[in-house]
This record gives structure tokens, C-alpha cells and sequence, in this order.
DNA sequence: TAGCTTCTACGAGACTTCTAGTAGGAGCCG
DNA sequence: CGGCTCCTACTAGAAGTCTCGTAGAAGCTA
């Protein structure tokens, strides 16, 4: 259920992610960090051994994919993130988000977004 | 800058936030898991070491005070998320947040905190 | 086929985290 | 004073994290 990640297997989550199915060249490339190959390849087959990633065999390469859905991260890292730092208010956390970290556009859009939840939406709880 | 706690030293800071500043003894007493007095004792000590928390004697015990703020904590907390999970768009992380986990009151508030920020607001990035 | 390159598997060392035990000091009570 | 309690300081072991080296398989190329 509360799927978590260590800072570096956050990394290289966020590359899978953000380009898909990918090979260890190519998530050693994407990543910000130079690291060895084989650092690469140990992280990739730690996150297989705790099943948050699998893999295809792809000519003699493997080809790893993310298991959970960066939405699923998300909502578990919130989830702590409002937990502890937030004692458990998520009003303080939107709080703190739209009056330190967003600016003027961004309010905007978010209000329009805001409104058409609040138009469309009368399902309470309803969905997943 | 970018302060982190690891899961430990968080449930601990997370009392220190709450209750304000404690002796090991109170701390110990918050914390949901049931841990030795030791153990308490030593994640206080660590957390000092990295300079996040200090203490005052007070008779023959210590009281240690937090001192990031929980604000800071969370800023550096949502700003890594942001980064890593939602690749770096705040936006995502609100639609996100507006659109599976909250609920319509919540969603009014908010509404309401978006509607006095823009009235208010004219200072573009103008704060800290 | 011989050699070069690229890949995975495995092992391992340094470091951090988490937990708690032991030692010893300080204060209080009878 | 003697013992009890509560406190910090120190030590330490198990587990997890992070990094990378070496070995050896597999495929391509001349």
C-alpha cells in the first residue's frame, strides 16, 4: 500500500517515469548524478527484488519498467508528508503551497481547475 | 538549505512541532511507536549533531527545541516531491491534490485562500 | 575464430540508520 | 549513608543504502 523509495531509487523512479520502459544505459544517461553502470544496474535489481520495477529481456539488455504509477508514489509521499510534517492537515499543507510556492499564473489555472472540480464534481470519495 | 530527516528523526521532530520543546521523556511518551528511552535519547542526539535540534538543561534532564521550522521542513520536503515525483511541476502536484484527495470542503477553502491571494497578491515573488 | 565491446550477476566495503544495552553521575528518601 | 530512580554518555550490532569492481556470458566485427 505505502510504496516508499530511497533517495537514490527516487532518481531513477523518476527517469522510468519520465521516459518509460528504459535500459540501464539509458537511465545512467537521463540521471543527473555520473554514476558507474553497475551502480545503475544494482539500483534497477533492488527495486525489482522489492517489485516496484520488473524487466523484459531485450536483445541481451534488460528493459525495466515501472511497476507503480508516479500518481501511486505521489499520493504515498504525500500521504507521509502531510502525516508528519503537516500533523496530518492537508489544509495547511495547500495553505502553505498557495501562499509560498506558486505564483501568480499558477493560482490562476489552479482556480480554473478548482471550479470545474467543483461544477463536475458531486461524487464524494467516489472514484479509484 | 535542503534539510531531510530520515523516517526516525521525523516522527521525532513531528512531537517537537506539536508539543514545542521536550525532554526525552515526553518526546517518548508522543511517539506512537513504543521505543526504549535510549533510542529516543540517541535520535535526539543525532538530530543535534546534524545542528537540527539543540537543548537547554533543565535540572538534571535535557529539553530539546527544534530548530528547523516545521515550514522550512516542508517546503524542502514538498520541494524534493515535486521534483522527483512529479518531475518538477508544481502544477501537477496540485491537480493532483485537487482532483483525488480532498473533499468538496476542503476544496472551498482552498477556494477561498486562491480568491484572497489574488486580490491581496499583486507582489510577484516578492516574499522571503 | 580472435578480439573488442556490452551486458548481467555477484561480492563487497564504507557509511547510515535504527535499536537498545551498559556504565556511571546526580538527586532524593528513609 | 545506602539504595532507588532517573538521567546522559558511550558502545555496539543488525540491517539497509550506496557505490563500484571483477568475473564471465553474449554478441559483433575483421
Amino acid at each position: 500500500m505505502a510504496v516508499s523509495f530511497t533517495d537514490r531509487e527516487l532518481d531513477v523512479m523518476a527517469v522510468l517515469w519520465a521516459r518509460g520502459p528504459s535500459t540501464v544505459q539509458e537511465v545512467r544517461r537521463a540521471l543527473e548524478a555520473e554514476l558507474a553502470y553497475t551502480t545503475v544496474l544494482t539500483v534497477l535489481r533492488t527495486l525489482e527484488a522489492k517489485g516496484h520495477v520488473d524487466h523484459q529481456v531485450q536483445g541481451k539488455a534488460h528493459r525495466y519498467r515501472a511497476l507503480v504509477a508516479r500518481a501511486e508514489a505521489g499520493r504515498s509521499a504525500l500521504g507521509r508528508l502531510v502525516d508528519k510534517v503537516f500533523g496530518g492537515s492537508r489544509e495547511l499543507l495547500l495553505t502553505h503551497l498557495v501562499s509560498g510556492q506558486l505564483d501568480q499564473a499558477e493560482i490562476e489555472r489552479l482556480r480554473q481547475v478548482l471550479n470545474e472540480r467543483l461544477e463536475a464534481g458531486d461524487d464524494p470519495e467516489g472514484e479509484r
